[in-house]
DNA sequence: GTGCTCGCTCACCCCGAGGTAACCACCCAC
DNA sequence: GTGGGTGGTTACCTCGGGGTGAGCGAGCAC
């Protein structure tokens, strides 16, 4: 609403922030979250080239907790060689236009550290 | 570093988020933010009670981080018992705003995993 | 004296996220 | 046969964020 209310929801869960820290909390979460916004369709090769540094094992676990969460669209395609397609579900697309403003804050302000 | 095709700044950050995950990457950080917008000015103490679980040491290694990241400011007075209080910064509560949209997310969203 | 408050600091430990590397099954090009 | 590419899985290990508990230094209440 305009602002916000009281916190703690009967799940423990204080403002919604925590409910999305969970989801974003990964390492990678959000650069893979970024990488599928800007490239709505990507194979799991694609998205490794996209996220240099990252481990296949990790680029796997974290794509499947975000298809567990729900912002991330797996497809398999039986054939051979294997073909696996990843997208944002409109849920992922929700995350990422609420991700923007962040996004924002982290260009705009000045550097403290670093 | 700059080998991500798209965004890229030249400290190797892509898109600005993960310089703000780097702030509010901590396990208690958005919660401080949070007590702290919703407590303008608190003091070590009352934020500890505001944050049932936390320990005494890391939010004080969180406070000083908070610090650093200027997002929060520290007012000591030098009495007897110590007094020390906490307030946002103007990138502090430019930061928050920035997570209302992430909050209004996970509060919106459907629940998906227990 | 004993204990309590306040805002920390220090030393120690633990566990789990994430990194490393090998392996799988399948096909194609050489 | 060798190598590459597909999308993973498995076992192992490291490292540091965070938890635990104690202590400090000054003053006040009892």
């Amino acid at each position: 609403m305009t602002t916000l209310n009281r916190p703690s929801t009967p799940d423990g869960h204080v403002c919604g922030i925590d409910t999305a820290m969970e989801v974003i909390g990964g390492k990678w979460k959000v650069l893979i979250l970024w990488a599928l916004h800007e490239h709505p369709h990507r194979r799991f090769g694609e998205l490794r080239r996209l996220l240099p540094g990252i481990t296949e094992k990790v680029l796997a676990s974290h794509l499947r907790e975000l298809e567990a969460d729900g912002v991330v669209h797996r497809v398999s395609y039986d054939e051979v060689p294997p073909c696996v397609e990843y997208s944002l579900t409109e849920d992922g697309k929700r995350l990422n236009e609420a991700l923007q403003p962040l996004a924002a804050w982290g260009r705009e302000r000045p550097t403290i550290r670093g």
